[in-house]
DNA sequence: CCAACAATGTACGGGGCGGTTAATTATGTC
DNA sequence: GACATAATTAACCGCCCCGTACATTGTTGG
């Protein structure tokens, strides 16, 4: 948060000066923190740009109106969150410590993502209706498939996994586990104690994610 | 849904008769599929009193405001799921048969219950504030755990389960597997397809569910 | 049968909030 | 340096939508 803001300053504005690109990302990095808190309908366009350094009309100048100001904050979560996903590397690890890798990995960048969480569940809660008419977004993910496929190729021929293993299949245990983890805390500790979101709690819980997803695919 | 509207009929209504439950329940359902299917903010009074066979002044005759009637909605869509889960006898189940049975239990539970899952989501997006208030709910969810706790006790002591398990944890586990699986189905697919999602497909990860229990559980 | 109260219907107000209009200032171009 | 165009501002509008005031009709008890 907070990034992108660039040079631009709102006190003193006396003779601005033009920075289209500041202000644009600055608007979506205000926007994506009010979507992610409030949802699409709970979110105020006005709220928005009070805490923005420029005004309403930008925002429509821009995005044209409020859900177009919501799809682009929804495929720049994508993107923020997507980009940080390179710079593991995998390959020169075992597949079966590779793949325990990416499970804590996955399970500590949600964890420490929480308002792309957020983003998410609101377009679920939308039943997908913005998502759909991204393509980008899609092309992203396939990257995170393909990541699961490699090391699956390389654990089977190793011997070390099922070889009926599906690299999707895999993905949606470990995006489930990682998911909920972050998504349900409210509800969940509410109900049950927060102990197991406190920093040892989580420490188990992710702990249990990787050994479930080990001993499921280890021959 | 439709459920509960009992006698009260809207058309030809030239000399009403009183039937406080029956409007009660009657708005409740109502606003259950429409905060269900809006979130909070997004469900409209006028639109939940205009579906009624009442009118917008009984909604808050009987429940104040908005939220008022959103708790109301909250308690009553967590009644109504948890007392299905009461018919399950495992007892005289083996524990780790008991426990696979329970996996696929929720696992279809969630999966026929959108709805109940939509107001979780909701709820969740709201950090949990209006559970907060409602100490009912937490006492009815401890049931849940009670369940798990025999299951592992038996199984510990039978010599088939790891002494270590937690009851709370193993309830976590199952929670974001079924949970998931329809919450985040709609983006889910969208990225990835929706063959997952279709009978074929949910029979796969309904075992794949049971499955990584039972491996994490077992000796 | 008649209060007194509970339950319901109708109509309306007020403000929050998405979106716009018109003017004003910077920036690049010939 | 003048002109076209992009970027930005401030004030404003209209309606959607939550909530309410008031009237009216059942219900119950003495």
């Amino acid at each position: 948060m907070g990034e992108g803001i660039g040079s631009v300053e709102k006190a003193g504005r006396v003779g601005w000066k033009q920075d289209p690109e500041g202000v644009r990302s600055n608007i979506v990095a205000v926007a994506m923190a009010e979507f992610a808190q409030n949802g699409l309908s709970g979110a105020r366009i006005d709220e928005i740009a009070a805490k923005t350094l420029t005004s309403k009309r930008m925002i429509y100048y821009y995005f044209g109106d409020k859900e177009g100001l919501y799809r682009t904050v929804l495929e720049e979560a994508y993107r923020k969150v997507r980009s940080g996903e390179q710079e593991l590397d995998l390959e020169h690890l075992e597949p079966d410590a590779a793949l325990a890798r990416l499970v804590e990995f996955t399970f500590d960048h949600h964890s420490s993502n929480p308002d792309f969480i957020r983003i998410v569940m609101i377009e679920n809660i939308h039943h997908g209706a913005y998502l759909e008419q991204s393509d980008l977004i899609a092309t992203m993910n396939e990257g995170a498939i393909r990541k699961l496929e490699q090391i699956c190729a390389r654990g089977r021929a190793a011997g070390l996994f099922r070889p009926e293993i599906e690299p999707l299949e895999l993905h949606w245990m470990i995006s489930a586990l990682s998911f909920f983890n972050v998504s349900n805390r409210p509800t969940f500790s509410r109900i049950f104690g927060a102990a197991l979101f406190r920093p040892d709690g989580q420490k188990i819980l992710r702990g249990h994610a990787v050994e479930m997803v080990m001993r499921f695919v280890m021959a």
